[in-house]
DNA sequence: CCCGACACTAAACGGGAATCACCCAAACGT
DNA sequence: ACGTTTGGGTGATTCCCGTTTAGTGTCGGG
C-alpha cells in the first residue's frame, strides 16, 4: 500500500530504451556537468538527476564515480592523441612536429580545463591511486608520439644538454606548467598567452636544440 | 559511569595555559598531519582528535578548514620569501641570481610536496576562491623578488625574445610545471631529478638570455 | 507457471565540514 | 561576597557526499 502511494510506477518510468545505452546517456549527462562545474561539482546524485534516474543506478553501469570522469577524460585524451598521431605522419621537420604537438597539447589544455586538471594535475587525494589505468595509458602513448620527433633529434646529435628523454620530459613539463597556472590562477596578471606560449616554445627550443 | 570514563572534567582538563596558545597548537598539529596525509587526509576531526580538544573548538579560532592549511601554508611559502630575499641581495649576475631562486623553488617544492600542491596546484574546486588572499600576497612578493633580477636583464637588452614579463612568467611555470610532474606522478619513468632540473634551467635560459 | 536475471529503487551508513544551543569556570565590578 | 559577563569548550545536529544493502517490479525462457 505504501509502495501505490509513493509511484505510479507504471507511466513514470523512463520510456528509454532499455539496456547499455543507459551508460551513454550516464556519460553524456555527467560529461556535461563536469566540464561545467568540475570534479567536485559534478556529484553523483547530480549526474543521477539529469538522467532521469536514481543515483544508486549509476552503481549499475559504473564501479564508481572516478570511473566515469576517467572515462570522460578517456574520450578527450583519445582526441589529443589523435591530434598527436596525425602531426606525427606529417612529412616535416622534426623541430617543426614538435612544437605543433606542444601547441596543440597547450590548446587542449586551455580548451578543456576540467578535463586537463582531473588528469593532469590529479592530486592523488583526489583520484586515488592507480584508477588512472586506461588514462595513463593514453597520456603515455601521447607522450611516446611526442617523444619520437625528440629522440629523432637527439639522434641528430643537434640536442645542447641532457638526453633526449630528459629533454622531452622537460619540454612537455615546461608546457604543462604554463597552461597550468594559467588554469589554476586565471586571476593573475599574465602576459597574452600567445605570447607565453611563444615565448615558452622558442626559448626552449632555441636553447635545448642546435639548427 | 561511561560519563566518568571520557570526562574526569576536573583534572584531565587540558592543563595547558588559556588563551590564543591553543591557536599555535592546533596549528602544529594541524602541520603535522597535513604534511604526512595531505588535505584530503587532514580532517578538522583528526586534527582536534590530536590537540585533544572537539572539532568545534577549532572553528572558535579559524573561520575553516582551509583557513587552517593557508595559515600553515603561509609559513612555508615565507621561508621562500626569504630566501629569495636573500639571493636577491647577492652580489651576482642577475642570471645566476635567477638560477639561484629557481632552484630554491623547485627544491622547496619537492621538500613540501603537500604544501606545494596546495599552494600552487589548488584548483578553485578545493581551495574555493578568494581565501588564499594572504598567502597569494606572499607569494606576489616571491614573484617580485625573483621577476627584478629578470627585468635588469631585460633592460640590458639581454632578452632574445618577449618581455621581461613574460620571460619571468615563463621560467616560473616551467620550474613548476616540472616540480608539478613530479610530485603528481611520482611513478612516471622520470630522468634523474637533477638532471630534469638542470636542463630545464639551463635550456631555458640559453634560449632565451644572450651573452 | 515458475524462476532467475535484469534494471532499478528507497533507505541507510559512515564520514566529511560546518552550525547550533548550550555550559562551565574564571574575571570583574561593585 | 556575589551577580554578571564572557570566552573557550562541548554534544547534538544539519546537510551533503560517495557508497552499500536489501528489496521490487518486469521480463524472457524452460
Amino acid at each position: 500500500m505504501t509502495v501505490a502511494l509513493k509511484k505510479p510506477h507504471k507511466s513514470a518510468r523512463k520510456p528509454k530504451g532499455d539496456g547499455h545505452l543507459r551508460r551513454g546517456e550516464i556519460l553524456a549527462a555527467a560529461e556535461k556537468i563536469f566540464i561545467a562545474e568540475g570534479y567536485a561539482g559534478a556529484t553523483i546524485r547530480k549526474i543521477a538527476d539529469a538522467v532521469g534516474v536514481s543515483s544508486t543506478a549509476l552503481y549499475m553501469h559504473f564501479r564508481d564515480k572516478d570511473q566515469i570522469l576517467l572515462e570522460i577524460s578517456d574520450g578527450a585524451i583519445g582526441q589529443l592523441l589523435a591530434v598527436n598521431v596525425d602531426i606525427a605522419h606529417r612529412p616535416i621537420d622534426a623541430v617543426a612536429r614538435v612544437k605543433l604537438m606542444l601547441e596543440a597539447y597547450m590548446r587542449f589544455a586551455l580548451d578543456n580545463p576540467n578535463t586537463y586538471q582531473l588528469v593532469f594535475c590529479g592530486s592523488r587525494d583526489v583520484i586515488s591511486k592507480e584508477k588512472q589505468a586506461a588514462t595513463a595509458e593514453l597520456g603515455d602513448r601521447c607522450f611516446a608520439e611526442f617523444s619520437g620527433p625528440i629522440h629523432e633529434i637527439a639522434a641528430a646529435g643537434r640536442l645542447r644538454t641532457g638526453s633526449g628523454e630528459s629533454a622531452a620530459q622537460v619540454l612537455w613539463a615546461a608546457c604543462h606548467g604554463l597552461v597550468a597556472l594559467l588554469i589554476t590562477m586565471p586571476d593573475r596578471n599574465w602576459a597574452p598567452r600567445e605570447e607565453l606560449m611563444k615565448v615558452t616554445l622558442e626559448g626552449l627550443l632555441h636553447g635545448l636544440v642546435t639548427d
